[in-house]
DNA sequence: ATATAATACATCCGCTACGGATATAAAACT
DNA sequence: AGTTTTATATCCGTAGCGGATGTATTATAT
C-alpha cells in the first residue's frame, strides 16, 4: 500500500544497490550481506554497521525487501535475521541495472574505458 | 596539494559521475552541464540548481574540476563560467568507470541485466 | 574450563550532500 | 517593451552515510 512508483526511488545509493545485489541471490543475514558486499567488491566496498542496519531499516519501509520470518532455521544462529528481496525490490534493482548500463553505454561511446577485459571469451 | 587519494572519494555521488563525464568531451559552463546531463539521460536525471553548483563547488575544492580562467570568450555570454577536468578528475572518473564496471559484471553474471540490446549492430 | 576473538544486531549522532525554493540579472526573443 | 530563456548563487530542510559505542551470543584458542 501506498508504494512508490519504481523510478521515484532511482538513483539508488551505492549501499542500497549492493544489498539488493547480494540479495538477489537469495536470503541472507544482515551480518552476511555486509561480508559478502566487501568480498563482491574486492574490499574496495566496506559497509559499517550504521549504513547496514540503517539500509536494511529503510530498504523495509519501502519495501524493497522484507524480513523473511516463520520457521527459525534448524542449524542457525538464534540472533541473526534474514531477508529477502520483494517483488517490487527485484524490479527497482532491474530499473537501477538499466539506467548504471547506459552510463556505461556513455562513457564506452567517450573512450573513458579501457578494453574490457574480454571476460569469459571462448 | 593535500591532494586525497583518487580511491577515497568513491563511490561518487550520480550528480558528480554526470558531471565528470560531461566535461570528459571539454570545456562547459555550469548551466551547459545540467542540459546535458539532462539530454544525456534521456531526461531521467534532473539537476535543479542547488546540485548543480553545489556539486561544482565541493568537485572545485577537491580538485576534480577546475574553473577555465584567462581570455573570456569573444562570442561568449559574460555570465558564463567554465569548468574543466583536472588530469586528477580523470583519473578518479576512471576508477569509479572500472568500479561501475565491476558492478555491471556481477550483475551480469546473475543474470540480472536482459540482453544489451546490441546497440550499433551492424 | 575459561579467556579471547569473531559474529550479530542495534542505536546514536555529526557531517555531507541532495534538491527544491527563492533570488537576481543578463541575453534572447516576440 | 514585455516575456522567456539563460545563468549563477544562496538558503535550508531532509536523507543517508559511517564511525563510535554498546550488548550479547557463538566459536576458537590456550
Amino acid at each position: 500500500m501506498s508504494r512508490k512508483p519504481p523510478d521515484s526511488l532511482l538513483p539508488l545509493t551505492p549501499a542500497v544497490l549492493h544489498i539488493l545485489l547480494v540479495l538477489a541471490d537469495g536470503e541472507r543475514h544482515g551480518y552476511a550481506i555486509a561480508q559478502e558486499v566487501e568480498s563482491m567488491s574486492d574490499g574496495q566496498v566496506r559497509m559499517g554497521p550504521g549504513t547496514l542496519y540503517g539500509s536494511i531499516l529503510r530498504m523495509t519501509d519501502t519495501e524493497l525487501i522484507e524480513e523473511v520470518t516463520g520457521r527459525p532455521r534448524e542449524n542457525g544462529d538464534e540472533r541473526r535475521r534474514y531477508y529477502r528481496l520483494t517483488v517490487f525490490g527485484r524490479q527497482v534493482l532491474a530499473l537501477e541495472l538499466q539506467r548504471l548500463n547506459a552510463v556505461m553505454n556513455v562513457a564506452r561511446r567517450k573512450q573513458l574505458l579501457g578494453a574490457p577485459l574480454a571476460e569469459g571469451a571462448s
